[in-house]
DNA sequence: GTCTATAAAGGGATAGAC
DNA sequence: GTCTATCCCTTTATAGAC
């Protein structure tokens, strides 16, 4: 994965871009709306975008789902067990703005070329599912949970770091975000530990 | 719920916008597209919907989740158990278009104005989220499952649904939806079963 | 009930001065 | 690196003919 080393300029841009995207989507999200948060105006946008606002998503999600793919390898790589790495990986997710990964990948990447959204599309895949498919694979084979695909509860998993960050957002939760977190790996795992054929 | 019997050409006129609200999302859609889809002109659509889209998107989104707030209660009323209640919950969702319910609450509501934002966020707690928690209460109470936030894990079956769903229309998901739902069910229930302080 | 025409505003993008 | 000015297209919405 390319590092080209950015300019502070560059990376301010791709910042604000990044949050503006990320609580409005895409089509909500004007290339004035961009140049206000940076306080410039929006033909001087064009100066560090030359290409435009949709090469500029695809830039702001690249440099996203690499720093999550980052992210995730290393919360697995710190611990020996699932519980504790999806532990780990959901702190790592709530250190960072909320992905809104459905919305992202329905949404947003519907409205850019089909090139763009093959690109970004898999490259969600590789970042964000890859490694947590592993973590799973890994688990059934050290006998730490029954046999699931490990492909669909690596969605669970995700589907569930978004739930609890929307509830934390929009509910009067009572709850710290991470102590839900705890709670829903705690069921997941619970549900998921192997089983003597009972009853 | 006031339901005021509408014309058939109105209710077609819901349909379609429905549809693509649903798929695109409020802001993608335009007044055009909607016209498009009915086969009319753009500015025929104001004979049809004279308050303009916005007020289009709060009926269409009103008329979805009161039948929502129908078919939940009906799929709980049919069952005594809560696994039965949330397979048949899940069957209704599948049967309907997808809601894309996070999308909506967080990228579509936040497009209107602050009344009707309020207005539709509460409908959607009392219709899709109460049934569900006191679903989970009652079960709690029949000792079906341990106690647990009813709030919280009927927020993460919404989830689940929603995920399963995302699951089903972008991967070559090889289960089909119903089995694939059962199985993050019977999960859930699994890791919610009351236990006898093992170990 | 649907059409054409049009107003008024907002969107992405470029040219050229400083 | 940022600005003003401008182009061209899309969008929401209204007026008025048929």
């Amino acid at each position: 994965m390319n590092t080209v080393q950015m300019t502070k300029a560059k990376t301010r841009v791709l910042d604000t871009a990044q949050n503006l995207f990320n609580q409005h989507g895409y089509n909500s999200v004007s290339m004035r709306d961009i140049a206000d948060g940076l306080g410039m105006k929006q033909s001087s946008l064009y100066y560090h975008v030359p290409d435009g606002k949709e090469q500029l998503y695809v830039e702001v999600t690249k440099r996203c789902l690499e720093a999550h793919f980052t992210g995730i390898t290393d919360a697995i790589s710190r611990f020996n067990d699932l519980e504790t790495q999806l532990q780990a990986i959901s702190r790592w997710f709530f250190s960072r703005p909320a992905l809104h990964l459905f919305n992202m990948m329905e949404h947003d990447m519907a409205e850019l070329s089909s090139e763009n959204q093959h690109y970004l599309k898999e490259l969600a895949y590789q970042s964000l599912f890859m490694p947590l498919i592993e973590a799973f694979e890994d688990a059934v084979a050290r006998d730490e949970i029954r046999f699931v695909d490990p492909e669909q509860f690596a969605g669970m998993f995700l589907t569930i770091i978004e739930g609890v960050s929307f509830a934390h957002r929009n509910r009067h939760s009572m709850l710290p975000l991470d102590t839900m977190a705890d709670q829903m790996i705690d069921v997941l795992m619970n549900g998921l530990r192997p089983q003597e054929t009972a009853e």
